[in-house]
DNA sequence: TTGTAAGCGTTATCAT
DNA sequence: ATGATAACGCTTACAA
C-alpha cells in the first residue's frame, strides 16, 4: 500500500508523539492530554489523513463492504437493484462490490469466494443456485436473499403469485372472458394467475424459457396462433415490449386487446400498458436493515428465519 | 479478519513446513522440493485455502479492485455502464466497487477518498466535477474518464456533437423544413445539431436543465407553444418518453411528426422512434484497456493524453 | 497520559 | 531447498 499516503507513524514522528497516541486521538479514546489531541487533530485536519482499510480489516475490524450478487444485467430490473442497494448501503456507511453471475452457478461460486477473500461484512444475493447459498452460510458471512424465497435463509421478495392473482382479478373484473398468459414458465406469476382464473386454457398461453431464445419462439407462436384472447397477462414489461414489437411487425391489430405487464419499468410507461409493480425499494430497505443488524450483532431473530413476502400493486394505465 | 479461514501459517504447521514455504508453493516459486510442493498443493486442493486480499494489499500488492464512479442511476444509461464495466473488468480479473455521486461534487469527493482508503488499483469515472479529477490525479491512482472529454485526462466518449450532426442531416435529407430540438442545454448534442441546421429557431426549441424538474417545465412549454415543427431531435430517449407522454396527456396528435431520440435504449424501441446509439461497449472496452495498462505499467503514452471520441450511429425505426 | 510491543496474513530478503 | 524475520498500517493490551 501507501500511494504516498500519510500514515499514523509518520504523523507521530512529525509531531513528536507515538503512533499509538495518534491512533487514540483518531479513534476518540479518552485520557488524552487536550494539548496533544488538539495538535494531532489540527495536523490531520490540514493534511488529509486516510486510515487504511486493509490494515484495519487485517486486524479484524469490519470492512464496511457489502457484496451484491446479482444474476442478469440484461434485465433492467436487476440493474435497478444496483441503484437501490448502492444508495441504501451508502446511507448505512457501506461500499458495495457488484457482481453479476449471469445465471451461472459456477460463476456465482467464484464470486462468493472472491467476496470472502475480500472480507466483506455481508452479502446480498439474488441467487442462482441454492447450494451456493449454503456455502455462504458455512463461511459465516451474514447473508440475505432478495427477490426469491429460500426457506433456509432470510429472504425478502415480492409475492409473485399475488401479482398473478391481481392481474387475473383485474382483467376478469373488467369483463374479459378470455385472458391469456405470455411469459416465463414455470413461474409463480403464472401459478397465481391460473389459480384465480380457472378458465385459463393452455392453448392461449405462451410459456417462455428464459434460458433460451424465447423471443424467436414467441414470434413463431404468434405466427401460428395469432391472438385469441381479449386480454393478456405478461410476465414482464420486457416480455410485453417484445410481444408488441412482434405484433407490429406482423401487422396484427392489437388496439382492442388489453395487456398487463410486470415490474412497472419505464417500458410499461412507454408502451402505455398497466403493470404490476414490485415494491423494490422497500424490499431492499428491509433486507439491508436485516443484513446490517446481523453484521453488528444486533439481530434478535438468530434462531428464526425470516421469509418476507411483500405485496405487489397494480399500476393502471390507459 | 479470519472468519475461520485457513491461513498459510496453519497449513505450514499442519504439514510440518514453514509458513514461507507454503507461500512459495502457492506463488509458484522455483526451487521447492517436488515432494513438498505436491504435499502442499494436495492439501490446499482438499481444503480450500483463500489468500487474504487485505494482507496482500497491505504488503503492497495490487488490490485488483477498480472503482466505478458514476453520476446518475435514475438514468438507465448509467446503469447500463455498470453492466459493461462489471463484465469487462471481471474478464480482466478485477472486482468493482460501484459508487453513485448523484451529480454532487461533494459526494463525488467523498467517494474518491473512500476508494483511495480501500487501495483501488484504478478508477473509471463519469465525472461531475473536474476539480475532483485533478484530486485523483494527485493521489497517483490511475484514472480514465468515460462519457466526457477532459483535455487533461485520458477520456473516452462518444462525439455528442456528431450525434447532433447526424440527427440534423438525417431529418433534413428526409425533407423536413422545420426541425426542433428538445433536450438538455447546454449540450454538444445541440451544438452539433445547430451547426448543421442553421435554420434552427430558438422558439421551436425547449432547453432543459437536468438539475431541475425539467419534465414539468417541458409540459408548460408544450402547453404554451404546442409543436410547431414536423420533426424533433430529442437529447435522450428518456426525454422522448416524457415528451410523448405529455403529448398523449394533452391529446396533441403527433402521428405525423418524426422524432429522433438518443442512446437507443429499450425505450426508443418501445416508443418506436429512431435513436442515436452510442457505442458504449466499445467505449468501455477501450477505457478499461487503457486503465489496466496504466495499472500494470505497460502504458506507453505516459506523456500524451488520450482524448478519444467515438462516432455514434443512427438507428432508424419506422 | 503516553509509549512499547504484539499481532492480523501476506511477501520478500537473508540466512543457512 | 527451506526456515526465520522484517515489513506493510493499524488497534489494543500492557507497562510505565
Amino acid at each position: 500500500m501507501n500511494r504516498n499516503k500519510l500514515t499514523m507513524k509518520q504523523i507521530g514522528d512529525l509531531l513528536g508523539v507515538s503512533q499509538s497516541t495518534v491512533s487514540r486521538v483518531i479513534n476518540n479514546h479518552p485520557n488524552i492530554k487536550k494539548e496533544v489531541r488538539d495538535r494531532v487533530l489540527k495536523f490531520i485536519d490540514e493534511n488529509e489523513f486516510l486510515p487504511d482499510y486493509s490494515a484495519q480489516i487485517l486486524r479484524g475490524e469490519k470492512s464496511k463492504i457489502l457484496g451484491l450478487l446479482t444474476v442478469d444485467f440484461k434485465n433492467q430490473y436487476y440493474l435497478e437493484i444496483v441503484n437501490y442497494v448502492e444508495k441504501i448501503a451508502r446511507e448505512k456507511g457501506y461500499s458495495i462490490i457488484v457482481m453479476n453471475s449471469e445465471r451461472s452457478p459456477i460463476l456465482e461460486k467464484k464470486h462468493i469466494i472472491e467476496l470472502q477473500k475480500r472480507g466483506v461484512d455481508g452479502i446480498v444475493a439474488c441467487p442462482v443456485c441454492e447450494e451456493n447459498m449454503y456455502f455462504i452460510k458455512k463461511t459465516g458471512i451474514p447473508l440475505v436473499i432478495i427477490n426469491e424465497i429460500l426457506s433456509d435463509f432470510d429472504s425478502f421478495s415480492t409475492s409473485l403469485s399475488k401479482g398473478g392473482e391481481i392481474a387475473a382479478n383485474f382483467l376478469m373484473d373488467k369483463g374479459h372472458l378470455s385472458i391469456g398468459y405470455i411469459g416465463e414458465y414455470p413461474s409463480l406469476k403464472f401459478t397465481g394467475f391460473k389459480n384465480n382464473y380457472p378458465s385459463s386454457k393452455d392453448e392461449w398461453n405462451f410459456y417462455a424459457n428464459l434460458d433460451s431464445n424465447f423471443i424467436e419462439d414467441l414470434e413463431i407462436f404468434i405466427k401460428n396462433n395469432g391472438l385469441k384472447c381479449s386480454a393478456y397477462f405478461l410476465s414482464s414489461d420486457f416480455m410485453a415490449l417484445h410481444l408488441l414489437k412482434i405484433l407490429k411487425r406482423l401487422k396484427i391489430d392489437y388496439s382492442n386487446i388489453e395487456f398487463i405487464g410486470f415490474d412497472n419499468t419505464l417500458l410499461s410507461e412507454a408502451l402505455n400498458i398497466s403493470s404490476i409493480e414490485q415494491p423494490m425499494k422497500k424490499m431492499i430497505e428491509l433486507s439491508l436493515n436485516t443484513l446490517t443488524k446481523k453484521i453488528t450483532g444486533t439481530w434478535k431473530n438468530e434462531n428464526k428465519i425470516l421469509n418476507i413476502e411483500l405485496d405487489p400493486t397494480l399500476l393502471i394505465r390507459n
